[in-house]
DNA sequence: GCAAGGTC
């Protein structure tokens, strides 16, 4: 007789086998996976673990594209289950036709029997053996014992609970994600997805809920009465029993009455001692929060670091519920390990002076042990065997807490004053740690003492300062990740393994960010959440959780049959798409509209400013027809500015146009435009914004001429566009002086050329006198040019500018149309 | 490409 057993994981398997084999277990390979020999009450035994699930759902081939399926058909969709992991169903079946019986063994929970009958599925194509269940709460002898000789029957109803489960997640997150994300890119260009989860989608509304209250919240002014009183052993403290005054007036008079009072009276004085007791064991929910609250680390990293250092033998199964030790709990070896590791003897020698008690919670999964370490060992040590910079920390804290755990209350003296000031009521209290117990080993909470001076009842004290202060009152704050993760707990939303990927997907899809211990509500996320709260409150609140939780529970209670349970699920879910399809536009306009303002956002080339009209975005739009200044907010807003119609533009970040223009923009390498009001060089503020370099008074008109660069070539132009130019020499580094030429009063160049001739300075005005003999020096090479200028009419002038005939076909364009 | 649940 050959019994195969299946457990939930290799790591079950092996002790498992080591348990019923009592040490005499062969380790085999079975399609190259491993599995355990032994014989067991005569009878010989294989037992294999598996790897979670091993199978899972998905829609048929043909509903995979998204563009040729309406969302909504998926609802009505029956998805397929097949082998995720071919090598595991594979061992399977090659150890189900060894089997003359087969036990189920995983885990004791709604998954673990489901994932035993996927196994039953598999095996079940091979052989036609019984199939009986072992049930066991722990991994320890005396119950894997009792659970191979006490056998059941599988539970059909709790694995098909697992399976509606599967089922509906599947329909809900598929159905709804596709419709959103395919709704707002009607709207958006964007490649992003935007998901909707029974999990994922309430854990983002409980951001998003405290977000709204944060962003709704309106500072109100109160004020404080407090007085400084000094006594002999020193000063404190006390605050008017009427604490926060929100009303002026009375704050007021309450201060006017007691001005000038020098002296108070302690009317009463109370002492009373408080304990802290320990924290309880760590589950993993607790050590998760934790690990936030006290290490910064995120749940994802720290439930890697917590399974690296189960795998390393550092510490136990992270994955659990429980937060209470069974009655047989060894303590004692792991405190007496402690003893010889420098960091914890001393907390490890406290412990073992007196019989060990822990604190313990009130949460039995019936699983695994909480969370504590299975050796001690040096950080050094933690840190060479795994290669995550935080395991360390993580090892230390979960060493501590287990220390911590079995440590002494903490005692505190909390003293309380009740003072008289002119027979006003004032307080201060004061708290001295007595006795620090657990905490001694605990260094992450907070323990500082706050001290009063000591005085006695009956005992007038001096007061050296009476205020009465202004202050506002502050929004909430942000919630940290330790408190998201408390929620969905209290909610039910997600299991001990899976918390942390709910926060990450939100993360992954831009729906909110963390940092350091803070979650953030992203604009995507907050317009997403404030869409579905006012078309499908439900899906935002853990209630969507909690109704397909009743369902499948009844199923697994055998109240309801999993057909039932299913078409209830899917009518459910069919009620609130119908809800979301009628709000299509409400829910995806919005949306739309944030995506483009993210896009526009990032778009740091083309972004100009956020659009005083309406708060979307303006940014620069280039279309077939031409460029302007657009808003994301088209077609409700249609706030736009005109743009020159060539030459390369950039935003002028560092500029800033004096005349309320939306922004400074550089066209080509020739002038400034200020968005909103034209061009710059037609501002009267022109200077203010960016003045150019002029070198005197154009000759044609009022305006001035100035130093243009564009592409190779230089020349002189005129600030009011008239059309004259005029040129300048075109090799050397030239440089404009302060001083000015005597004939005309243009400002002097000064002109360095490539080898060794010298600097000259000298006027460039053709016009001039002095201009000429520069122009007339041999070397130059313009006599020629000086006539072929003098020759045309100013307007055509341009004409003679040095440069190729596309560009100054296209700048004399520019320079009439801006004119 | 979509979810959540196992586990490595």
């Amino acid at each position: 007789m050959t019994v195969v057993a299946f457990a939930e994981k290799n790591k079950a398997a092996a002790q498992i086998a080591s348990i019923l084999g009592d040490g005499e277990v062969e380790k085999i390979a079975v399609e190259g996976l491993p599995a355990y020999e032994f014989k067991w009450k005569g009878e010989e035994w294989l037992v294999m673990g598996l790897s979670g699930h091993i199978m899972n759902y998905d829609f048929p081939e043909q509903y995979n594209k998204w563009s040729e399926v309406n969302p909504g058909v998926l609802l009505g969709v029956d998805p397929e289950k097949f082998v995720t992991r071919a090598d595991y169903a594979a061992a399977v079946k090659n150890l189900a036709k060894r089997a003359d019986k087969i036990i189920l063994a995983c885990d004791y929970d709604r998954e673990g029997e489901n994932i035993g009958f996927e196994a039953k599925t598999l095996a079940e194509e091979v052989t036609n053996v019984p199939f009986e269940r072992a049930r066991f709460s722990a991994l320890s002898p005396k119950e894997v014992k009792k659970a191979f000789e006490n056998l059941m029957d599988p539970d059909y109803n709790m694995a098909m609970a697992a399976e509606a489960r599967q089922i509906l997640d599947l329909k809900m997150g598929a159905a709804f994600t596709r419709f959103v994300t395919l709704s707002v890119r009607e709207k958006a260009r964007t490649k992003d997805i935007l998901s909707i989860g029974p999990c994922q989608t309430p854990t983002c509304g409980f951001v998003y809920e405290r977000e709204k209250v944060i962003r709704a919240f309106q500072a109100k002014d109160f004020w404080k009465i407090t007085a400084i009183f000094s006594a002999k052993g020193g000063e404190f403290e006390g605050t008017h029993r009427a604490g926060n005054i929100h009303d002026k007036e009375k704050a007021a008079e309450i201060f006017k009455k007691l001005k000038g009072a020098k002296e108070g009276l302690v009317a009463k004085k109370t002492v009373k001692e408080t304990k802290t007791s320990p924290p309880n064991p760590l589950n993993t929910t607790e050590f998760l929060k934790r690990a936030s609250k006290f290490l910064g680390i995120s749940p994802e990293l720290a439930l890697e670091v917590a399974e690296q250092l189960y795998l390393a033998g550092f510490t136990s199964y992270p994955r659990t519920e429980t937060n209470k030790y069974a009655d047989d709990f060894d303590f004692k070896s792991f405190v007496l390990d402690f003893a010889r590791q420098k960091e914890y003897k001393p907390f490890a020698e406290s412990i073992l002076i007196a019989p060990i008690v822990p604190k313990n919670g009130d949460k039995d999964g019936h699983d695994h042990p909480p969370i504590h370490p299975i050796r001690a060992a040096s950080r050094g040590e933690v840190s060479s065997a795994i290669n995550i910079p935080q395991a360390p920390e993580v090892y230390d804290l979960i060493a501590r807490h287990f220390l911590a755990n079995l440590m002494p209350a903490a005692i505190f003296e909390k003293t309380h004053l009740h003072l008289l000031v002119k027979e006003d009521p004032f307080d201060s209290s004061g708290t001295v740690l007595k006795d620090s117990g657990w905490l001694e080993a605990y260094p992450f909470e907070n323990k500082k003492d706050k001290l009063l001076p000591f005085v006695e009842e009956g005992e007038e004290v001096g007061i050296k300062k009476l205020s009465n202060t202004k202050s506002k009152t502050s929004p909430p704050k942000k919630l940290t990740e330790a408190e998201l993760l408390t929620l969905m707990d209290k909610n039910g939303i997600g299991t001990k393994a899976t918390a942390p990927s709910h926060i990450e997907t939100n993360k992954k899809r831009g729906y909110f960010e963390t940092k350091g211990k803070t979650v953030s509500m992203l604009d995507t996320g907050f317009t997403l959440m404030e869409g579905l709260s006012l078309t499908v409150p439900i899906l935002v609140r853990p209630d969507i959780r909690a109704k397909i939780e009743t369902l499948i529970q009844e199923v697994e209670d055998g109240k309801k049959e999993f057909e039932a349970a299913l078409d209830e699920g899917i009518a459910l879910l069919r009620e609130m798409y119908s809800q979301l399809e009628a709000n299509k536009k409400e829910l995806t306009s919005s949306i739309a509209g944030t995506i483009k303002d993210e896009a526009a956002l990032e778009d740091k080339k083309n972004y100009i400013e956020t659009c005083k009209a309406c708060g979307h975005v303006l940014r620069i739009v280039q279309t077939d027809s031409g460029r302007f200044v657009g808003c994301t907010g088209y077609p409700d807003c249609r706030n736009s500015y005109p743009l020159p119609k060539t030459g390369a533009l950039t935003v002028l970040r560092s500029k800033e146009c004096k005349k309320e223009g939306a922004a400074v923009l550089k066209v080509g390498n020739k002038y400034n435009w200020a968005v909103g009001i034209g061009p710059c060089f037609k501002c009267d503020l022109e200077k203010e914004c960016y003045p150019p370099e002029t070198v005197g008074p154009c000759p044609e008109c009022d305006g001035s001429m100035f130093l243009i660069t564009f592409k190779d070539t230089r020349f002189l132009g005129c600030t009011k566009r008239c059309g004259y130019t005029h040129s300048v020499p075109k090799a050397g580094k030239l440089t404009l002086l302060d001083k000015t030429c005597e004939g005309c009063g243009w400002r002097m160049f000064r002109l360095k050329e490539e080898g060794e001739s010298p600097e000259e300075d000298f006027c460039v005005n053709r016009r001039c006198k002095e201009g000429r003999k520069y122009w007339k020096k041999p070397g130059t090479g313009n006599e020629a040019r000086i006539r072929k200028t003098a020759s045309l009419s100013p307007a055509a002038s341009s004409a003679a500018i040095p440069v190729t005939g596309r560009t100054s076909k296209v700048l004399a364009a520019d320079l009439k149309k801006n004119k």
